[in-house]
DNA sequence: AGCACGCCGACT
DNA sequence: GTCGGCGTGCTC
């Protein structure tokens, strides 16, 4: 009987979001088990596309209304499988609850190399008229069709073409992994026979009798590269000398190392402090019962959480488990990593956005193989093929940065919770400002809480100052520096200690106004303010890339009196410049660390004292522990307090506490100022006594009020069309539809349009739904997106987010 | 997505 | 009469 294969094929679209049945080739019929990509005939022509086994039987038994005749498997791309049962079944229910395609889930879980790509060619079959034409094809004869850019003239001609049949389309499906390998060298003669050689060959062979020298040592295989680094000796002698049957050379795989060139020094673990060693009690416990509990570690700054987690792991490791660790990608520092892989040396892999493709996939083959049995990575390294985990952790787990923005739309924690279950392993939620989810959850005793609340050296928390920002504007001009943080940063200059300040955005200034008629220059596609960028010197839209001159005329009054509002890094930069000429500043944003390593080397010089002042975006409040810096300055404390988000506040406290706690750490107090034009706003005062359980008190009252999560749960919809009619018209259709099926308790917001409501020249328009219990609600989404499906052809699009992390 | 089929307008 | 425009439906 012959094997079925059951496959998603690379077709994202929501009619093909199904297994496919394939008829196994009898000679892969031991081959194929499900986790393999593969690739498949499918449509009409010859077409091939790319797909993933999820499922191997022996008949078609999950598929039995199909009648017609079963397409037997293309080619297989993996020779073991690259998604393990429990991964793909993980990407089942991603799939489900974050409303999603299958095959999107399934990749998002694979390192980009092993992503395939499906590519069409085009073989001439007799010779092509026209010169024009023949000169596309290569001396194979052949087109790539999918990335050569063609006109649309040419396409049309190639089209008669193949109509003609002088030429027809072939595909090829294929993944851009590629195994590095290392040459090794090895002595094909044993030392006599060497000895023989060397009396063969003419004596003033100098080249041939040194390789001969070094094949003595080489009767074990060693990597040419290091024999060639101590030898005056090249490649090509050691070819030679292959050649000749003197030596083997064999190609074997190695893997790109990232860390290569670090030297990491080997830490011991650290004594506890009571509380933190009941929090590793509590924790090893669970690991040792296989308890899949959740834990939430709740410690102020400086209380040794790191240590907590640590410990922890090796726990988990002396049991023979595994451990995967999620940090946010901007803490995810070499600091962090170094004292990760100090602890735990080799076992350690590290999964973050900074590798290169390969360097990527070669560390998800060390934890696929079992040589890696703790992962630490931000978010996608949720999905780390461990097996026999022991111990999840998720650090800083309020950053908003674990929910992917865009298809699928997850959350690591929920598929951390998700793999704890099924791996039978504790959670371990950490952070000096929990989400106010799940800190609600620990009141509800569904989460086992553990508080850290003591600094590991004792010392207090640095007194904080909020500065009223509205004071300064009535007696200066428009300084971004209050006198007292001048005189702050005047005092540490003195004393060569060192200061950070953090400013709430990037770009030089947020934007370009007329302060004659107030006008305000926007991009032409999108409806927000266009971003001045100095490095470029053009004026940049964030959203779409548009980009334009500099206006020195405001276009709408022709007034010259067009400036700069708003402060960006380089603005603020400039302006310290001038008021502290001899200081030596530090920029850090997007700006100065696109580049790979400028992150690392901009922090490294700072910790060298090469600097007195570091400046930068969000990036810098975490994880950066200088001894010399005794004060943190807050530029604009307020600017997320604007948004029309009611995860403002929790936002801005989150922020401020973190910033503060990178002050005076060492054995010099530190100083923490506060710039705001809101010093009333709770959030700031709770801020500045650091009091996180009041903030939680306050701000739970408000979402109660106001019935959001954590009493509500959230799902956005969005409709966005080039027409922004039909875009309103099909979101009032879905609120009329969703407010007869779903339950009265429920909420509907909107539709609004979205706050930017144009981007990229479409219109937005969202609906926000509020729930506690809906259990329809799974149904009547797949309704809507199902529905919406059929209109996305002339444009419509229908998207849904659940638990949206912004509203904006 | 991509490909073919099919049903209407403007041409040799 | 046919060529080709793009709306519609299907892909194991």
């Amino acid at each position: 009987m012959a094997k079925i294969a059951q496959v998603i094929v690379d077709v994202p679209t929501m009619q093909t979001n199904r297994p496919y049945s394939y008829l196994i080739p009898d000679s892969l019929t031991d081959a194929v088990q499900p986790g393999m990509r593969v690739a498949v005939p499918f449509g009409q022509g010859h077409r091939e596309v790319g797909g993933m086994v999820v499922a191997v039987s022996d008949t078609d038994t999950l598929d039995e209304t199909f009648s017609g005749k079963l397409k037997p498997l293309g080619a297989l791309l993996d020779l073991a499988p690259v998604l393990n049962e429990e991964l793909l079944s993980l990407s089942d229910w991603m799939a489900q609850h974050t409303f999603a395609f299958r095959i999107s889930t399934i990749q998002t879980m694979l390192p980009a190399a092993l992503k395939t790509k499906s590519h069409k060619f085009l073989v001439a079959d007799a010779s092509i008229d026209d010169p024009q034409l023949a000169s596309l094809f290569d001396d194979q004869r052949r087109l790539d069709f999918t990335a050569a850019s063609l006109t649309d003239e040419q396409t049309d001609a190639l089209a008669k073409l193949q109509q003609r049949q002088i030429i027809h389309a072939e595909y090829q499906v294929a993944d851009r992994a590629r195994v590095k390998t290392a040459t090794w060298v090895k002595s094909a003669l044993s030392p006599a026979e060497i000895e023989t050689a060397r009396n063969d060959v003419r004596p003033n062979a100098i080249k041939q009798l040194r390789v001969l020298t070094r094949l003595m040592d080489l009767q074990e295989a060693r990597p040419l590269q290091d024999v060639l680094a101590d030898e005056r000796l090249t490649r090509a002698d050691f070819t030679a000398a292959a050649k000749k049957g003197w030596a083997e050379l064999s190609e074997r795989e190695v893997y790109r190392d990232p860390y290569a060139d670090h030297q990491i020094a080997k830490t011991a673990p650290l004594a506890l402090q009571p509380d933190q060693q009941s929090a590793v009690n509590a924790i090893t416990d669970a690991i040792d019962a296989h308890d899949p509990k959740t834990f939430l570690l709740q410690g102020v700054t400086g209380s040794g959480k790191t240590e907590v987690y640590l410990q922890s792991i090796a726990a988990a490791l002396a049991q023979h488990k595994t451990a995967l660790m999620l940090v946010p990608e901007i803490a995810l520092t070499p600091q962090m990593v170094n004292r990760v892989k100090g602890r735990f040396g080799h076992q350690v892999a590290v999964l973050h956005s900074g590798l290169s493709a390969g360097e990527k996939y070669d560390e998800w083959r060390r934890i696929e193989r079992h040589e890696a049995a703790v992962v630490v990575g931000a978010r996608s390294a949720a999905f780390a093929p461990l097996t026999n985990i022991g111990l999840i952790v998720m650090d800083e787990e309020h950053e908003t940065s674990y929910k992917q923005e865009d298809n699928p739309r997850y959350h690591a924690r929920d598929v951390l919770l998700w793999r704890a279950q099924r791996h039978h392993a504790p959670v371990v939620l950490g952070s000096a400002t929990p989400s106010l989810e799940s800190r609600a959850r620990a009141e509800r005793h569904v989460y086992t809480r553990l508080a850290l609340p003591h600094r590991i050296n004792q010392q207090p928390l640095p007194p904080v100052k909020i500065i009223d920002m509205r004071e300064q504007l009535k007696a200066h001009t428009e300084s971004n520096f209050s006198s007292p943080l001048l005189e702050a940063l005047k005092v540490r200059l003195e004393r060569h200690e060192q200061s950070v300040l953090m400013l709430n955005r990037r770009g030089f200034s947020s934007f370009v106004m007329c302060r004659d008629c107030g006008f305000v220059l926007k991009c032409p596609n999108c409806d927000i303010s266009l971003v001045l960028h100095m490095d470029s010197h053009t004026m940049k839209c964030h959203y779409c890339g548009h980009e334009e001159p500099i206006p020195r005329i405001c276009p709408n009054c022709h007034s010259k009196r067009i400036s700069y509002y708003g402060s960006g890094t380089e603005k603020v930069a400039a302006e310290l410049n001038s008021l502290l000429p001899d200081a030596r500043i530090i920029r850090m944003d997007v700006d100065t660390t696109r580049r790979k390593g400028m992150h690392e080397k901009l922090l490294n010089s700072f910790g060298q004292h090469k600097a007195d002042i570091l400046l930068g975006t969000q990036m810098i409040a975490k994880g950066l522990d200088y001894p010399d810096v005794t004060l943190v300055g807050v530029l604009n404390a307020d600017t997320a307090l604007g948004l029309p988000d009611f995860r403002s506040s929790e936002r801005t406290f989150q922020l401020l506490t973190q910033v503060s706690g990178r002050a005076g750490r060492a054995d010099k107090p530190g100083e923490v100022l506060i710039q705001t034009f809101n010093p009333d706003h709770y959030a700031i005062q709770l801020a500045k006594t650091q009091d996180y359980e009041r903030f939680f008190r306050v701000e739970m009252g408000i979402r109660h009020m106001g019935n959001y999560p954590p009493y509500f749960f959230t799902a956005l919809i969005t409709a966005s069309d080039k027409d922004e009619g039909v875009a309103a018209k099909k979101m009032f259709e879905l609120s009329d539809q969703l407010k007869q099926t779903l339950s009265p308790d429920t909420i509907i917001l909107g539709p609004t349009p979205r706050p930017i409501a144009r981007i990229k020249n479409r219109y937005y328009y969202q609906i926000v739904l509020k729930y506690k219990r809906e259990p329809k609600l799974q149904s009547v989404l797949d309704g809507i997106l199902d529905d919406a499906q059929r209109e996305q052809r002339n444009g419509l699009q229908v998207a849904i987010d659940m638990e949206p992390q912004s509203f904006i």
